[in-house]
DNA sequence: ATACTTATGCGACATTAAGCACTATTTGTG
DNA sequence: CACAAATAGTGCTTAATGTCGCATAAGTAT
């Protein structure tokens, strides 16, 4: 079945997968059934299935699934085949916070933060958890040596349209943007938007609802 | 139509037109069209005007929907009529980021964020952002005393499962979740995740999907 | 071995969401 | 005031997603 046609909703549950197999795999966990996945992350056992069939046959009937096997394999298929390089463009208070922050050193074997970027000589050339804030005039000159392939975009608002120009053509495809703005890219640029404000209104709007207060 | 059954997909939009509208009537924009809405936001209209359907009949056909209308009824949907009082708990690099960064100032009207929260002496009593930062131990009187509705929760995935329950004595019945821990609510707790990690994962995804890398 | 249990993968069906296309109404203009 | 243009609201169609149930294969116990 893996005629590589995904759909949008098993798309958006990989990485909710691949992160409950890492911690299932760090707990020691040899195998995993549809139910048991089912049972901790409250998705029916058959969308489990189906959602696997679409990258071809991974289980075995009567045994389950391989913790090891289906770790390797959608860290494949989420990564692909080298280590994921990030920066962070804008060492403000979020930015810095991210960096020392390092994902709670949780995807380190895909995923490696390895810069940062700033026009503040004040942060500039200091070292932030293990990552030197560079100048953003070194932008390309960086990306090609460290061969980063994503930058998570900490600026101002007012920055934001300017550093994505700027990302863009330093050659990265992949940018994860804070900033409370609309960036759109070029053909073969994925923009990933994280609005805090729209999370928490999200939240508002489920307790409203739940609770009708 | 407005019985009060309102579908998931619609929840979902529901702040992303809210944050929409707002920025509109910050411009001075005083009518939009589900069509003009359409194509700022990239949902078809048909669906824009469904959606608006399940809360009555929003709009005036021959006009279009006036701003400051929409602005008045999404905050009231969202938010209820008062403001919602929002706590930090956990002062730690992301706390204080939040605390500093107080949402770009974004949500002012109808979220506050009130308070800072920690077991760490060297924070407690400081000021960050417009916040003091409490200790933990005064968590049950500061809530009441301030009316706090949420907390943002930015400790150590260690010790969440106990600020949760913390949290929970406290008589707060929303919570976003920032440790990479599930956490599980009783009934009327709502309870929101946010995982970086996952979202960089969703974008790593996204690249590999879109340019094959 | 044999029977029983577990659990996948998948066809068929059910539910939910999206979008077309029409109707009814209001606006705006000459 | 009359008429063209704009646009909401909605019944219905189509597409996407989710779930059931079963045939089949693997594992387990006697």
């Amino acid at each position: 079945m893996s005629d590589r046609i995904i759909p949008e909703a098993t798309k958006r549950r990989m990485p909710i997968y691949y992160k409950y197999f890492k911690s299932q795999q760090e707990a020691g966990t040899k195998r995993v059934s549809s139910k048991s996945i089912s049972d901790s992350l409250d998705i029916d056992s058959a969308t489990i299935r189906r959602d696997f069939s679409y990258f071809g046959e991974l289980g075995r009937k009567g045994y389950g699934y391989n913790i090891d096997s289906l770790v390797d394999f959608f860290s494949e298929q989420i990564f692909g085949k080298t280590v994921k390089k990030v920066a962070i463009i804008g060492v403000g208070n979020l930015g810095s916070a991210l960096l020392r922050y390092n994902f709670g050193g949780n995807v380190s074997n895909s995923m490696q933060l390895v810069a940062g970027f700033d026009i503040d000589e004040t942060v500039i050339g200091k070292t932030i958890g293990n990552c030197v804030v560079y100048n953003m005039d070194e932008l390309n000159h960086i990306v090609k040596e460290k061969n980063i392939n994503i930058a998570i975009l900490t600026v101002p608002k007012e920055s934001a349209e300017e550093a994505k120009i700027a990302i863009e053509n330093a050659g990265i495809h992949g940018i994860m943007n804070f900033a409370p703005v609309k960036l759109t890219g070029h053909e073969g640029l994925v923009i990933h938007d994280v609005d805090i404000t729209l999370e928490l209104q999200s939240l508002c709007f489920n307790m409203k609802l739940s609770r009708g207060e």
